[in-house]
Parts: structure tokens; C-alpha cells; sequence
DNA sequence: TATCACTCTTACGTAAACGTAAGGGTTTGG
DNA sequence: CCAAACCCTTACGTTTACGTAAGAGTGATA
């Protein structure tokens, strides 16, 4: 009877390998393992961190999160939270509660960014007149400039004072 | 002939003054000093920090540049531009490139929150059919969960497995 | 077996925007 | 003139997500 050669071992991936499949570095990787976001399948006899092909996966996963705005530390409650949910709907639940929040929470930040969008535009209609303005004027002289077809947004009064 | 009683040194401002007006800390408005983002009009003979009341408005624009997501030393950057263009209209010409610069940038980022948004929405979609999901269930049995009906997000497929 | 490319652990460094504390002066109202 | 309330400078502390370096062992290949 032959002795079954470890089929996965075929498969399993340094952290090196990881680090190419997902753009991440291996040191990133690392503080993931100590922050508790992901731990190796095995250790080779030697010590290398070995893993699956999830691993990668479970990386992107962090990514998403990470773009989503949550810090790696709230991602780690979040596995905790899941871990310790003694119930497949309990989890799911708690899950839910947390995108929930952070969708408003994303929602809020697409309109306070919607606005400052408005705002840097108004004030770059204002700045279109200022072509116009005396080439030999000296900046000091600014600021005001004459004009008052309308008033001077914020962004740009701030800057030409003192 | 009365002496001139200094008009003006009664409307100067301490540091503390300028803080309850702006919201700030006076540790930030001494850091904004030391970036040179804002001085004192005068120093007291005691060397107190005097301002004047422009100065709120200077705060309160680096304020707005910090919601627009400009770093203090970008700031930086901006004002020393700003005082170094010979000219009002080429003052006003890099001051608006920056602003298109930034204006482009808060819409990409509109954008990629809009896209996440989207995917937190199909995320807390498919988690609303783990409802009626076993009550018994236990969590590590879920992931897959049996359903087919569509495919199970990035988002919710990431922390399943393991 | 000799290499060379990897990996390991340990641990200090970095950037941002302040927080906080220490040890003293300064103003100002009474 | 005194005390409370402020202010000054100096300088180390904090958080986040890694970067980087050192010194040494490991794995796969020639």
C-alpha cells in the first residue's frame, strides 16, 4: 500500500505566495496573524507560515472591509463577534447590524462629501474670473479685487486675508 | 491733546479667546503655529499670543480644507504658494488648480463610496433570507447555508469560511 | 553539499494631528 | 498686593497600519 503523499501539502502556500496573490506585503500579512485576522493552516517543520488557497480570500475580505472604512481592529471584533455566535441567524444578525450602520454611516459621508464637491465647485466659478483680473495686479492687492457680483466663497476669502 | 488709547489692543484676542471661538484646542492653534498655518498678530509684553478677529476666520478656513481632506502640511503648501505668487491672477491660477485637483479627487472617492454602498445593500439583502434560516442552526454549519438562489457576497462569503 | 532566495523573530521607525503633563510666568479683578 | 485663571515652552505620549533593519534559520535547486 503506498503511502498517501500528503496531497495538500502540494498546494499550500508560503506567505510570500500570499503576499504576491493579494499586493499585500509580508509584513502586512504578519500584523494581520498578530491581530488575530488570519492564521496559518500549518507550520512547516522548519517554522514557515504555511496556508490555503483561502487564505487569500480571507485577505481580500479584510481589503473590502478596510476600504469600507472599518480599522483592522474592528474587523477583528467583527470575527470575534461571529466566533462567539452560538447560532448561524444569531451571527448573521449581528452581521447585519453592523453593515447596517456602516451603510448610514457611508451614506452620511457621500453627502458631506456631495457638498464640499458644490462647494469647491462654486468657488471654482469664482476663480474663472479672475482671468480677467489685471495681469500686473500683485496678490496682496487681491482678495477683494473690486468685484461684487457675488460674494466670495469661503475657501477662497480664507486664503487672501492678512 | 488725550493720548491714543491703542483702539485695536481692545479687541485683541488670546489664544483661549480664539479657541472657544473656533471649537479648537489652544494645543492645535499653537500647532498651527508651529506649521505656520496662522501667527499671532502681536505677542504681550508678556508674551501672550494676540490675535485679531481674522484669525477665527483663518482657523475656520483650515477647518474647511481639513473636511475637503487637505493634511495641515498640504495647507502649508497652499499658503506658502499663495504668498510666493508675484501676481493675483497667477496666485489665483494655482489656487484653482488645486481645486480641480481635489475636486476630481472627492468625486472619485464619491464614487468608490457609492460603490461600496451598493455592495453593503446586496450584502444586507441576501443576509435578510438568513432569517428564516434553522433557528438551531449552528453558525459553522452556515456559509453556504443551502441556498442557491444567488450568489453569496464577497462580503458575507469572506468571514464564513474557515 | 553549496547556494540563493525565502522566512523567522524581534524591535525600533514613521506620519498625522493633536493630547497631556511639568514647571513656571502673566493678567486681571478685588 | 494677592489669588484665580490664563498663558508659555518643552517635550514625551497616542493611534493606525504598516516599513525597515538585523541577525539567523530554512527550503529547494544545482
Amino acid at each position: 500500500m503506498p503511502s498517501e503523499i500528503s496531497a495538500e501539502s502540494l498546494s499550500l502556500l508560503k506567505v510570500g505566495d500570499i503576499a504576491r496573490r493579494t499586493g499585500k506585503t509580508v509584513r502586512a500579512i504578519h500584523l494581520y496573524e498578530e491581530l488575530g485576522l488570519l492564521n496559518p493552516a500549518v507550520r512547516s517543520k522548519g517554522g514557515f507560515r504555511m496556508y490555503r488557497g483561502d487564505g487569500v480570500k480571507r485577505i481580500e475580505w479584510i481589503q473590502k472591509l478596510q476600504d469600507m472604512g472599518f480599522s483592522l481592529t474592528e474587523i477583528k471584533v467583527f470575527l470575534r463577534v461571529w466566533e462567539e455566535s452560538a447560532t448561524a441567524p444569531k451571527a448573521m444578525a449581528t452581521v447585519r447590524e453592523i453593515f447596517t450602520d456602516k451603510l448610514r454611516e457611508t451614506r452620511e459621508t457621500i453627502a458631506r462629501l456631495t457638498r464640499l464637491a458644490e462647494e469647491l465647485s462654486e468657488s471654482l466659478a469664482f476663480l474663472e474670473g479672475c482671468r480677467s483680473c489685471d495681469q500686473g495686479q500683485h496678490q496682496r492687492e487681491c482678495g477683494g479685487c473690486g468685484r461684487s457680483d457675488h460674494e466670495v466663497p469661503l475657501l477662497v476669502d480664507g486664503i487672501a486675508k492678512r
